[in-house]
DNA sequence: GTTTTTATTGACAGATCTGTCAATAAATGC
DNA sequence: GCATTTATTGACAGATCTGTCAATAAAAAC
């Protein structure tokens, strides 16, 4: 997929469109005019509208899943996977704002994505997710009187406000912050907000 | 705002629409259809889609600052402040799933929502949260390393997941249920995960 | 009881937007 | 060098959808 010159430049002004105006109001005249290609090639690559968005959200659920399985039988302390699933998304955010952008506004919620695909793929992320809760569980790590998907809502549902917000607000993330941001959420996910 | 019949039928049918569509698949012959009245009616009683979608959410707003405006003062503790919040909005859902499903999928993230006014919008829904986060650090009860803005994100964004998670499913909710999720969220906010 | 305001209707014009298509240019195969 | 496939273009038809409007019915005012 995009091998070609013209096709990336097509999904990268699909990216910065669909990231500016939300799938609903990106015209697909918008796209051809920012990838500086004629309207007819965006058809002629992709179908359409909706393919041309799959294709990226797509992507993007590929590579989650990749990394979710890499730390699922990863040998590092169950913490350590926490820290870098966090890691990870924000990794993303540094290095395609756009697309993490999408993910928030988009898929994570947008009623574009209450399709059974979509669902699938969230229950995709939720259940890998949980996973390493369980394993947490079972090497007694994490507490067992609360469900492992209760574990799992909270944590992502944290990371994702964290997202959301460095989306909205268009903000840069420094390493420092970084750091402080995947320290955060783990000191308070792990050991509780209690003083 | 609503005291008339019609435009009562009218705002319940654009709940219904809007949850079911979308907004930006939801068609004003839609919402005039389901609810018994003609095309121009829905266009006397509201100037159009985006004033209808707007009264819906103001309303949504006002509700839920006033909610968190009543916690602040009340004379409980912090604990039981966050778990009114967590039942509160549980208990919207109950009540007016559809309404819930509006804020989760089109106001919360959806690009619908990426103007000045709603951005304003979600400050002050954080700014309320944030500061019972503070009064929670101030008298002792919450952790002080951990800025009270990242206590709220945490916070939030678990309860978030939750109501997504029964928007998506369209799943409804028991009283032990809800009983259940309320406790689940604040042990792990309140404890941690760790075991 | 007449006038004025409000409620109500559905057709219509105007404005989009999508996807197709026929035409042309470039590249590739043979 | 000729034929076939692939790349590329922009105009266009068809399909929406929104908001307006003129017309009619009902209600209120006086």
């Amino acid at each position: 997929m995009a091998e070609n010159e013209k096709q990336e430049m097509i999904i990268d002004a699909a990216l910065e469109v669909f990231c500016d105006k939300g799938y609903a109001n990106t015209r697909m005249a918008d796209i051809a005019r920012v990838a500086g290609v004629s309207y007819g090639l965006v058809y002629h690559y992709f179908g359409g509208k909706e393919v041309l968005f799959d294709v990226i959200v797509e992507g993007w659920w590929k590579d989650l899943y990749k990394m979710l399985e890499a730390e699922e039988l990863s040998d590092v302390t169950v913490q350590q996977k926490l820290e870098h699933i966090i890691g990870f998304l924000l990794d993303r955010y540094q290095h395609s704002p756009n697309l993490v952008s999408i993910f928030i506004t988009e898929v994570s919620r947008g009623s574009v994505y209450h399709t059974a695909r979509g669902l699938a793929r969230f229950n995709r992320y939720f259940d890998l997710t949980e996973k390493i809760m369980k394993d947490g569980q079972e090497k007694g790590f994490l507490r067992k009187d609360v469900p492992p998907h209760y574990l799992t809502y909270i944590f992502l549902g944290a990371i994702e406000v964290f997202l959301s917000v460095l989306v909205l607000g268009k903000e840069s993330l420094t390493d420092h912050r970084r750091e402080r941001t995947i320290n955060g959420i783990i000191q308070v996910f792990v050991n509780g907000a209690r003083a």
